[in-house]
DNA sequence: CTGTTAGCGCCTTCAA
DNA sequence: TTGAAGGCGCTAACAG
C-alpha cells in the first residue's frame, strides 16, 4: 500500500522523477509537468507548491524522457566550419549568451571546411531532433540541403548574405568587404594590388571577387596578382606567401589579405626583411583579430560582427521557435574598414 | 489487421523506428536493437539482414528513447576554462578524434574560467547521464567536487597532475614548467626576471609559484617582479604590463610571461619603443602558439602537448566507460622548452 | 484549471 | 541465440 516502487528489480536512475516531486506538492504529475515548464493554465498556488517540492527534492528534469515524449529536444544545433578562427568563437559565445537563458542548449559541431563533414554532422544531430539549426554560409551539399529542407526545422543562416532573399540569415555581404578593400588601397594611390586568400572558404571567395571587381572597374586587374591556396590559413602561411608574391612580383605595392592572420604573418616577414609597410607595400588584413591592433605597424583591417552576427542570429532563431515569422529575413550587419598604420 | 498504427492520434516523428526495421528485416524489435548494437548474441546473418533493412528505412537511432531506456547516454561531457584560448581547441579536437569514431557524443561546455558557472555547467550536463567527464584542472567548488563523486561518472582530469595520485589525470606539471623557463632564463645570465601573470587560474598560479621557486633556490626571488593580475589575458594587455613593469624596474633583464599572447604584446611594444630584445630582456612565453615561431625576434616558449592531452585523456575515458581501470591513473606527458631569438 | 489515460522508441529482464 | 513482456520519465490528448 504506501509506497510500492522500487521495490527491486528498478532500473531508476536514483534521481528524483516528476512523479516523486508531484507527491510531495499533492498535486498529479501533469500538473507538476506543467508548473514547472511555466504552461500557464496552472493556478500560481500550485505552481508555487511545485517549485517548492522541485527544489526540495533538488529534481531536474529528465531530458531523454521529454524529448521522447514530445518529440522535440530543447536544443539548438550551431554549425561551424572551424573553431582554431577566433571569428567563430565569438559567434559561438554570442549565441549561447543568447539561447542558454531561454533554456536551449547549444550543440556545437565543427565541420573542418569539410562539406562532407558538414552533412555527417547534419545527419547525426538530426536525430536530436534539434529545434533549431544555425548554420554557416549558404555552401553546402545538395543533400544537406534537402535534410534541413525536409527536416522542417527553423534554421537562420550566419556570415553570409543570401542573395535569393528566400532564406534567414544574419552576416554581411562579402563582396562588398572584398570591393572595399580594393577601393580603399586605390584611395591611397596603389596600383599594382595582390589578394592573398587561403583555406579558400566560399567567404575568401566572395570577398576575392569583388577585390577582383573593383579592381577591373579601375582598370587595375592582374590575374597574376591573385594568389588563392586552399591551405589552412595560418600565419606562417601568410609570411610564405607574402615574401613568394613579393619575389615573383616585386613591383606589387598593395596587398589584401583574406584572414589577418595570413596578414600577420605577412607583417612579420616585412619586419625581418626590411620591407618598409606601408611605404613599400600597404598590408590589408580582414576580421580584425585581436592582436591586430597591436602589430608593428599596426596593422588596418576590415572589422567583421562576428559578436552581433551571433547574437542576432540566436534572436532571430528564438523567434522562429515560438512559431513567429521574421518580417525582415536578411540582416546585413555590415563591417568596418579599420584604417591603422599598414595602409 | 493490415497496418493498424498511424491511425491519426499519433504523436510520432514520421522518422522509422526499430519496430519498422525489425519488420522489414522478418525479426523481432529487441534482435534488430540487438544488431545494430552490435551486441554479440545475435547470428552473423540476422545482423546483416537487419543492417540492410536499417540502410534501406534510412535508419538513425532516436538518442532519446534509447538514452531513457538503458538510463545511459553515449554522451562525453568536456568542461574547459576558455574557448577563445586555441589551446583547449587543440585538446577539443583530439579528443573528438578519439570519441567520435567509437560513437560518443562530445559536448562541450566553456565555463569561462568561473568556478560557478563551472559548477554550473555541470549541474545542467548531469541531466543528460553522460558517460563520462573530461575536466580541466583540480580547482573547483566544493559542491562541484561532490557532484562528480556522487555521480559515479568516469572522470579524467585534464592539464595538471593530480599531486595526490588518486585521480584519472593527462597533463603535466605547471610547477616544473615555471621551475625550467626560471633556470633556463638563468641559464643565460639574468638576474633581473619578473614573471607577468593574467587570468590566474590555478595552472597560471602555479608556473608562477614553480618560477618562484627556481628563483628563491638561485637567490634570485623578488616580489617587486611579480605581475599578476586576474584581466584575461591577451596581446593588448601584455604590451601594457610589459611597459609598466620596464618603467618600475628598468633592470629587469628577463620575463616570464604565463602566456604567448601577453609575451606577443610585449615583443610588439619592444620593437615599437625600441627595446632590445633579448640583449636588454629576454622574453619567454607559454604554450607556444602558432604564431610565436614567426614572431620578431622569434618567440622562445614552451610548447605544451595539448593535442596529446585531448587524446590521452579521451583514451583514458574509453578505458573507464569500457569498465576496466587505469593502470597508471596519472599520465605525465611533460612539456619542451623552444629556444629561439627572443632569449 | 486539473486529472486520466496512454503512449513516445528503445532496452532490460527473464524465459524459452 | 531469440523473443515476450514491461517500463524508463515525461507529456499530448481529451475529458471533467
Amino acid at each position: 500500500m504506501t509506497a510500492p516502487k522500487n521495490d527491486k528489480n528498478t532500473r531508476t536512475t536514483g534521481r528524483p522523477t516528476l512523479n516523486e516531486v508531484a507527491r510531495l506538492a499533492g498535486v498529479s504529475p501533469i500538473t507538476a509537468s506543467r508548473a514547472l515548464r511555466g504552461v500557464s493554465t496552472v493556478a500560481a498556488e500550485l505552481v508555487e507548491k511545485v517549485r517548492q517540492a522541485a527544489v526540495e527534492l533538488n529534481y531536474v528534469v529528465n531530458p531523454a524522457a521529454r524529448a521522447l515524449a514530445s518529440a522535440q529536444s530543447h536544443s539548438v544545433v550551431v554549425l561551424v566550419p572551424s573553431l582554431s578562427n577566433l571569428l567563430f568563437i565569438d559567434t559561438l559565445e554570442a549565441i549561447h549568451r543568447v539561447l542558454r537563458p531561454k533554456g536551449f542548449e547549444v550543440v556545437i559541431g565543427n565541420y573542418h571546411y569539410s562539406r562532407d563533414e558538414e552533412e555527417d554532422l547534419l545527419r547525426n544531430y538530426m536525430a536530436y531532433q534539434p529545434r533549431g539549426l544555425l548554420l554557416t554560409g549558404f555552401d553546402r551539399t545538395e543533400s544537406a540541403r534537402r535534410m534541413i529542407e525536409a527536416s522542417n526545422i527553423p534554421c537562420v543562416y550566419m556570415m553570409e548574405l543570401d542573395p535569393g532573399a528566400g532564406l534567414n540569415c544574419v552576416g554581411f555581404s562579402q563582396l562588398k568587404a572584398g570591393e572595399t578593400a580594393a577601393e580603399h588601397l586605390i584611395s591611397k594611390g596603389r596600383k599594382r594590388l595582390a589578394y592573398i586568400g587561403a583555406q579558400l572558404d566560399q567567404r575568401t571567395l566572395l570577398r576575392g571577387e569583388g577585390f577582383r571587381r573593383a579592381l577591373q572597374n579601375a582598370g587595375l586587374y592582374d590575374p597574376d596578382l591573385e594568389v588563392l591556396t586552399p591551405r589552412p590559413s595560418s600565419v606562417g602561411l601568410g609570411g610564405e606567401l607574402f615574401l613568394q608574391l613579393l619575389d615573383s612580383h616585386p613591383d606589387v605595392d598593395a596587398i589584401f589579405f583574406g584572414n589577418d592572420d595570413l596578414a600577420h604573418g605577412a607583417l612579420f616577414e616585412a619586419l625581418r626583411c626590411g620591407i618598409k609597410i606601408p611605404e613599400q607595400v600597404s598590408v590589408l588584413g580582414f576580421n580584425d583579430l585581436p592582436a591586430s591592433a597591436h602589430m608593428v605597424p599596426r596593422l588596418s583591417s576590415i572589422s567583421t560582427p562576428r559578436e552581433a552576427i551571433g547574437r542576432r542570429a540566436a534572436e532571430q532563431m528564438l523567434t522562429l521557435m515560438a512559431g513567429n515569422r521574421i518580417a525582415q529575413p536578411v540582416v546585413d550587419l555590415g563591417f568596418e574598414l579599420k584604417v591603422r598604420e599598414s595602409t
